[in-house]
DNA sequence: GAGTTTGAAACT
DNA sequence: CAGTTTCAAACTC
């Protein structure tokens, strides 16, 4: 059995969730060893985190074939913090009580069951084989058994070398570990650790454990193995392809013997040459078949630099998107929805060939990957493509928080602050660490303004490198679906958009289709953007959160957090911050000559008139549809009958001629009755008819191709 | 559309 | 923490 250090399950609770928990690597990408291509220690060598070890953070992606039951078992609750590391979007799987609220991370502070379709994050430790030590910094802590088995537990650690396992679906053969860094010379001991059953995470009880010790061997062969594909993660430059790992390591799952888990033993098998990929073998595993699972590419087409393999079944809660061109990368957080949702849903991906079919992003912008699991506030799920992949863009509605993954050591934001659906994202092969919070909407931003592609593999390799487009939602919401989330676009001229003046920075929201100048509330600053939002949690740690929020207990539902200060307006205009959130003052405010409470006879006198005014905007908003649908109806109606003459309206063969023409009959009429001496009224009625006739032939020459000849 | 007013945010 | 400045939205003309 493991042992867990004692270090550990003090070490882990308190500090994840703490915004001193998590470090942001300031050392900048090319003074890593790894990146920067110098030699590696040996490969038994201990590695000290504080030193050898680059600062690359890594994405890895594991499979398990733990069977589903074992995830099945909803009911139990998250932890006391109400956040959680682990997590699932598995519709089929229910772990919502394992799973934490979006954006935040769980305590870890015991060891937990390695199961599939969860994730975690995980620290590479160095390590002492053999030695019983115990070494901690930042949450980041190893330990070694007895045995020389080295683990380590941690979630999101100090150390800046955070790992996110990510596991695929149950039954997965197949799985991807994006960034290995130093780890091809260096042994690196990984403690998978996830979760298999809810109570375990409620009650923080190990009931398993699962090392995986990677060391540099040789290839290790094995009958039938469950394959963990390693991918070099994008370095630092973020645009290197993954073969740049020349290197690979091996290791082996040390210790199993969970009661849901079956026991088996890992290796991690070594690729010799340029190729990035490392085939990881199980010794001992159940022979199951190869479960689809789904590979997202993003970076150009051809030469992917990151590459993800994401079960199609259950997805992952660990969305991950890659901006070529950037060096960060993201990684979207989600949590467990048993809802339906949605990715595959009827679409199930039946044809075992189907493994890792690449869905690539195409924008006109930017490529990323689009995270295929339902967010536990998706609102509307896009229409599913028509490729056989079964995948379904999901996306968010809340708040949501942009943070670089850049490696600023200043920026801590204190997770629990921010808001829900924001995505704390990994810097893998940035040679930084870093996280990056992205607006759970950020997808839909971009695909504002960049339709997004989604290709199976096949059409990964076509010119076109399209098969199938779907529209992703914008600002969370689908736009298949009539509610567009209407943003007012800024028209910040001297803060860049990264102060609190901008709604859309303070929002957490990428400025898109804005009037403003000079923005920096983009992908493309953003590590000014991570300072600015450093600096305003720095100044206000709740500076993004909702200001409307609920209010005590017996007061209105909803209230200002900190009220407002208005002194001239009355808090009758919409400078007030209560009155434009349509709610009254409250003891909160500061607020003078206020006139927004219950009983103010101004604030009824104006909210009757808004409403009177409201209901004749809803009017004339109803008139003029129904105007305009009519005019439509008519045009429809009746054009192919009057355009018959080569598509013309009649009204275009009333030309100046015509009319000219048209006068001289009517003239000649009232000649003519002059001539008679008729009187007024047969005058007229003469000059009436002629009129009438030349109607009738301009009408009649309508139709044909030729202008219209109007003889008196 | 330009100028003014307003109050939150930022700064000192 | 208070006073001042900056800023962008709301508002007015």
């Amino acid at each position: 059995m493991d042992v867990v250090s004692p270090e550990l399950n003090s070490l882990l609770p308190d500090e994840i969730m703490d915004t001193e928990a998590i470090i942001m690597d300031d050392d900048p990408p090319a003074e890593s060893p790894a990146a920067s291509g110098q030699s590696q220690p040996s490969d038994d060598s201990p590695v000290p985190m504080e030193t050898d070890v680059p600062a690359v953070p890594e994405i890895v992606s594991l499979c398990s074939d733990a069977p589903p039951t074992q995830l099945t078992q909803a009911g139990t609750t998250s932890t006391p913090t109400g956040s959680t590391l682990c997590s699932t979007t598995s519709a089929t799987h229910s772990l919502s009580r394992v799973s934490l609220t979006s954006g935040s991370l769980q305590k870890l502070s015991a060891p937990f069951t390695l199961s599939a379709n969860h994730q975690i994050i995980l620290n590479k430790v160095a390590s002492s084989p053999g030695a019983d030590t115990t070494r901690s910094q930042g949450t980041t802590t190893t330990t070694t058994t007895p045995g020389g088995q080295q683990f380590m537990v941690t979630a999101i650690g100090k150390s800046g070398q955070p790992i996110v396992l990510q596991l695929p679906h149950t039954g997965s053969k197949s799985a991807s570990v994006q960034g290995l860094g130093e780890a091809k010379a260096n042994p690196q001991h990984f403690k998978v650790v996830t979760v298999s059953s809810a109570s375990q995470v409620s009650t923080l009880q190990a009931q398993q454990l699962k090392t995986v010790q990677i060391a540099k061997k040789t290839q290790v062969s094995s009958a039938g193995p469950i394959k963990f594909v390693f991918t070099k993660a994008v370095n630092n430059k973020g645009l290197t392809a993954q073969t740049s790992v020349s290197n690979v390591i091996t290791g082996r799952v040390l210790s199993t013997g969970s009661p849901v888990t079956p026991p088996r033993t890992i290796t991690l098998s070594e690729t010799l040459g340029s190729s990035s990929k490392i085939a990881i073998s199980p010794l001992k595993s159940p022979s199951k078949t190869m479960k689809p699972v789904q590979t997202v590419t993003v970076g150009g087409v051809g030469a992917p630099q990151f590459k993800t393999i994401f079960p199609l079944s259950t997805p992952s809660n660990v969305q991950q998107i890659q901006v070529p061109g950037s060096r960060f990368h993201y990684v979207r957080l989600v949590t467990a929805t048993t809802g339906s949702s949605t990715g595959h849903a009827g679409s199930p991906i039946t044809n075992s060939s189907m493994t890792a079919k690449p869905m690539v992003v195409n924008t006109t912008q930017v490529r990323m990957s689009v995270p295929i699991v339902p967010a536990q506030t998706m609102k509307q799920v896009v229409p599913k493509p028509l490729t056989s992949s079964g995948q379904v863009l999901t996306t968010q509605t809340q708040q949501r928080l942009i943070m670089p993954a850049t490696s600023l050591p200043q920026i801590q934001p204190n997770l629990t602050n921010l808001p829900p659906g924001t995505v704390l994202a990994p810097a893998p092969g940035s040679g930084n660490m870093g996280y990056a919070v992205l607006p759970a909407q950020y997808v839909t931003q971009l695909q504002q303004s960049a339709y997004v592609t989604l290709a199976s593999s096949s059409g990964f390799s076509t010119p076109t490198g399209i098969q199938t487009q779907a529209r992703l939602p914008l600002n969370g919401l689908s736009t298949s679906g009539a509610a567009f989330r209407p943003r007012k676009p800024c028209n910040c001229t001297k803060s860049q958009c990264l102060k609190l003046y901008c709604d859309c920075f303070a929002n957490g929201e990428f400025c898109q289709n804005c009037n403003c100048t000079n923005c920096f509330n983009n992908l493309e600053h953003e590590t000014d953007r991570a300072k600015a939002i450093k600096a305003c949690l720095d100044r206000n740690p709740e500076a993004f959160k909702p200001k409307i929020g609920k209010g005590k207990e017996g007061e209105s539902d909803r209230r200002h957090s900190k009220g407002c200060n208005c002194k001239r307006s009355g808090c009758l205009k919409n400078y007030c911050e209560c009155y434009e959130a349509k709610i009254m003052c409250s003891s909160t405010c500061k607020c003078v000559g206020c006139k927004n409470f219950e009983e103010s006879p101004e604030r009824k006198t104006l909210m009757h008139l808004a409403d009177a005014a409201e209901v004749r905007v809803q009017q004339q908003t109803a008139a003029k549809t129904k105007l305009s649908s009519q005019i439509s109806d008519l045009l429809t109606r009746t054009t192919p009958a009057i355009t018959s003459g080569g598509g013309r309206m009649p009204y275009t063969f009333v030309t100046k001629e015509v009319a000219e023409v048209t006068c001289e009959c009517l003239l000649e009429q009232a000649e003519q009755a002059e001539l008679n001496q008729q009187p007024q009224a047969t005058a007229e009625r003469m000059i009436l008819e002629e009129f009438g006739r030349c109607l009738m032939r301009i009408i009649s020459s309508a139709g044909k191709t030729d202008y219209p000849s109007i003889n008196c």
